[in-house]
DNA sequence: GGTAAATGATTAC
DNA sequence: TAATCCTTTACCT
């Protein structure tokens, strides 16, 4: 899936391509019906992303009635490995036309379709869905297509503030705490590449975030939580706010620094990030061939010079 | 026209 | 640790 920065994207997005309309909520593939109903010309007030999760704030009534928020019906959507959200609209709609899954290509995390028409506002009429749409969100000059997401659901203000309960702090928020991820990570008998991908740790670290992030601060996956010095836990957590930041105001996830940058026109991809697949190619720091493990199922890159073994503890 | 892989997370054994 | 769920696309034959 796209990684926190792409959640915080469309959280953006929505607010700016529908906020405040009265949408037309449905369910094309019919397996969010009951939920689409729910929701149908509701008005999209609020919008809000925590790590990977985006809600989207609806409530009923006219415009100008400020409901309180605890009147809110938020739908939770979770894009999971390969969720996408694909937006389509007028001359007037523009923003991000397709974030999360599919992919052409490793990288490619968000893919501009040809989806906004260049109809005239009132001439435009939107695309039939294409695929399994499980949620489709109709306003006056767009559409946004759900498909493949993990999770979609229609949750109360309470269910809301339980699902945020459980998440770590989340570095691209105003209210994420880098203290907070220190003390959940300092001083765990739990490897730092496990504890980046957990989301009670660290919300919104996804696989990528979590190679490049370890090769730019020199740590080895497999360093213990408690083997990292604090001060090194801090430095961490900045660094992942300044990327995820960055990804959220470019869309792309950048996370080689411009003297490392290298430019190979035969293979642009190659030298997209320091170690994320590249197994067996050169670290863009030190030229070392990249090192491939699995890390509880999912594929963890490193560079064994720049990021050194820790030592084994009996 | 089949198959694996994809930036995830939960549940079960 | 393994199975399972969500869906599309790249890359084979």
């Amino acid at each position: 899936m796209p990684e926190g920065h792409s959640i915080h994207r469309l959280a953006h997005a929505f607010a700016e391509l529908f906020g405040g309309q009265a949408l037309a909520v449905s369910s094309p593939q019919g397996r969010f019906a009951d939920g689409a109903a729910l929701l149908d010309g509701h008005r999209l007030l609020r919008t809000d992303a925590h790590g990977k999760h985006l809600f989207l704030g609806f409530a009923a009534g006219r415009v100008g009635e400020g409901p309180a928020d605890a009147d809110l019906r938020w739908l939770r959507v979770h894009l999971g490995l390969y969720g996408s959200w694909t937006f389509a609209g007028d001359s007037t709609f523009s923003g991000p036309h397709a974030i999360g899954a599919p992919r052409r290509r490793v990288g490619e995390e968000e893919q501009a379709v040809a989806g906004i028409d260049a109809a005239a506002p009132g001439e435009w009429t939107p695309p039939a869905p294409r695929g399994a749409v499980r949620v489709r969100l109709l306003g006056t000059h767009g559409v946004a297509d759900l498909t493949g997401a993990a999770a979609c659901e229609v949750v109360t203000p309470a269910e809301k503030a339980a699902v945020q309960g459980r998440l770590g702090p989340d570095p691209i928020r105003a209210d994420g705490d880098g203290e907070e991820f220190v003390r959940r990570a300092g001083g765990r008998r739990r490897a730092i590449g496990e504890l980046l991908m957990d989301q009670e740790v660290i919300s919104g670290v996804g696989n990528i975030y979590r190679s490049e992030s370890l090769h730019r601060a020199r740590l080895h996956p497999r360093r213990l939580g408690r083997d990292v010095p604090l001060a090194r836990l801090r430095a961490l957590w900045g660094d992942l706010a300044t990327l995820m930041a960055d990804g959220v105001a470019t869309g792309r996830i950048v996370t080689v620094d411009a003297e490392h940058a290298l430019d190979d026109a035969a293979d642009p991809e190659a030298a997209r990030w320091y170690v994320y697949h590249r197994t067996g190619r050169p670290c863009l720091v030190c030229g070392t061939r990249v090192s491939e493990t699995d890390m509880q199922g999912r594929r963890v890159f490193w560079c064994s010079r720049c990021q050194r073994a820790p030592r084994r503890r009996t």
